[in-house]
DNA sequence: TACCGCTTGTGAACGCTCGCACAAAGTCGG
DNA sequence: CCGACTTTGTGCGAGCGTTCACAAGCGGTA
């Protein structure tokens, strides 16, 4: 039961199509290096462009929030950076609990990138013991049990699970217990949730099985093509080494 | 013109369709729990409740591969594993150059959901002098430099870049140029790349977002809902401008 | 052998997403 | 004030992905 994504909601969600969510975070990158380099407004084929996507997908994507752009010149930066924000809900900081501070979870708790965008890791939690009272990032580790009191302390709505597999479920339950309802879960394996809980999954090897596929596909796979420049992996030797200078560009995100 | 997904080619791939390649690692980490627990063969039903997918999806989706299945029964575990696997390219081991030992690339560094599934981390590259010839799980941290000889001696062609997001696109076109024809980018920005090359993005922030959108739903999301009950925590006071009065009213919505 | 129950494989309908192309709407110079 | 130019916002068609529902096929049984 339960889907993997947060999306997968039947109803109307406030408008706002899953796929656009999905980008609207990019946009928001794109937004704030555009402001940082001083620009005051910005085109919607420039903003496309910055976000790697369409431009026309990008106004679609935009409409949804509302009318926020002047026809003849474009967005305004700020305006626009405000707008989305607000939409993302990123108005508010989120406070955000970390259960499992092993390797990745180390790395999780010291990455940047969550402050900056409005997240603050309000807890650490562990189940074993001796990693209780370790002080991470300037964050005291707790164990899990404490869950339930720090979740309503702190007022955390969102947790992130880096825990091995066969833990995940369970962490998973006791999150949803204390009444967090919004879980990104690192660990390779199906978080089951009841409703009204939103789940998003990350999962490392799926990430590099899929770029599998494609290698092996360019490698081996049927091949119409007139540039068949590469060779089954019997490989390397003649890479295009040379093919280094300014590649023909083209831009890849993904959600 | 850039598309999200490095699959996305307009052509037949090899018939598999990009959501499917997407599922098949959740089905092979399915497949190998129903292994272990000393399961011969498995209905579709089964392994779609395990794999969180409808039933229906999943034998659409192995239909691609061809037919495994026998109707009435069901399907071999252990055929079944070989075939993905072979389909997704995982019959033979991968080697992956690692790009950017910080944070997160010593996480993933001693990551161990990679080597289970195929992937040999065969380098691991930084371009601060400084973290070159530390070990690392075994490796010795090389620098960025020798990459394209790295590249050629280890037969690598998936790379993974765990850099900050400026020099991203810098490790990105190296990489390139040593031969590396499908990245893994965990850099919070959009990468350019020439044709023939897949980039596949993991964004941790972005899946942050992406909740916080519907966690901000569900408070204040269309919903005139009367239980009104927790206040969202701690609100910015720069950010919105004016709009941050509206009465919270959070938890619930059952849909 | 003939029948029955179970499960696969798939045709067909539906909904979501994307991209084109264009009218609407604004700016700017005269 | 007007007309030319620029860029947004969107209607529409095409393509992909998902789901339903069912016929086809297989093993087991009498």
């Amino acid at each position: 039961m339960t889907d993997q994504r947060p999306s997968a909601r039947t109803g109307r969600d406030r408008g706002i199509p899953d796929a656009t969510v999905a980008r609207l975070p990019v946009y928001l990158r794109a937004l704030s290096a555009l402001a940082d380099a001083g620009s005051d407004t910005v085109s919607s084929e420039e903003l496309a462009t910055s976000a790697g996507v369409n431009s026309a997908k990008l106004r679609k994507d935009l409409s949804h929030l509302g009318s926020y752009g002047t026809r003849g010149v474009g967005y305004d930066v700020e305006l626009l950076t405000e707008e989305i924000s607000l939409a993302l809900g990123l108005s508010q900081r989120w406070a955000v609990a970390l259960v499992g501070v092993g390797n990745l979870g180390h790395a999780l708790a010291g990455y940047a990138g969550f402050a900056s965008r409005g997240f603050r890791i309000a807890a650490l939690l562990d189940a074993d013991p001796a990693r209780v009272g370790e002080l991470i990032q300037g964050i005291n580790v707790q164990h899990i049990d404490d869950l339930p009191a720090v979740v309503e302390h702190e007022g955390i709505s969102i947790g992130v699970i880096a825990t091995p597999a066969p833990s995940a479920q369970l962490v998973c339950d006791q999150l949803v217990a204390a009444g967090v309802t919004s879980i990104l879960n690192f660990a390779p394996c199906v978080l089951s949730v009841p409703d009204g809980v939103d789940v998003r999954k990350v999962d490392l090897s799926i990430e590099l099985q899929i770029l599998s596929f494609h290698e092996n596909r360019k490698a081996f796979g049927a091949q119409p093509n007139q540039f068949a420049k590469k060779q089954p992996p019997g490989r390397l030797t003649t890479l295009p080494g040379g093919a280094a200078g300014t590649p023909p560009a083209r831009e890849v995100v993904n959600e």
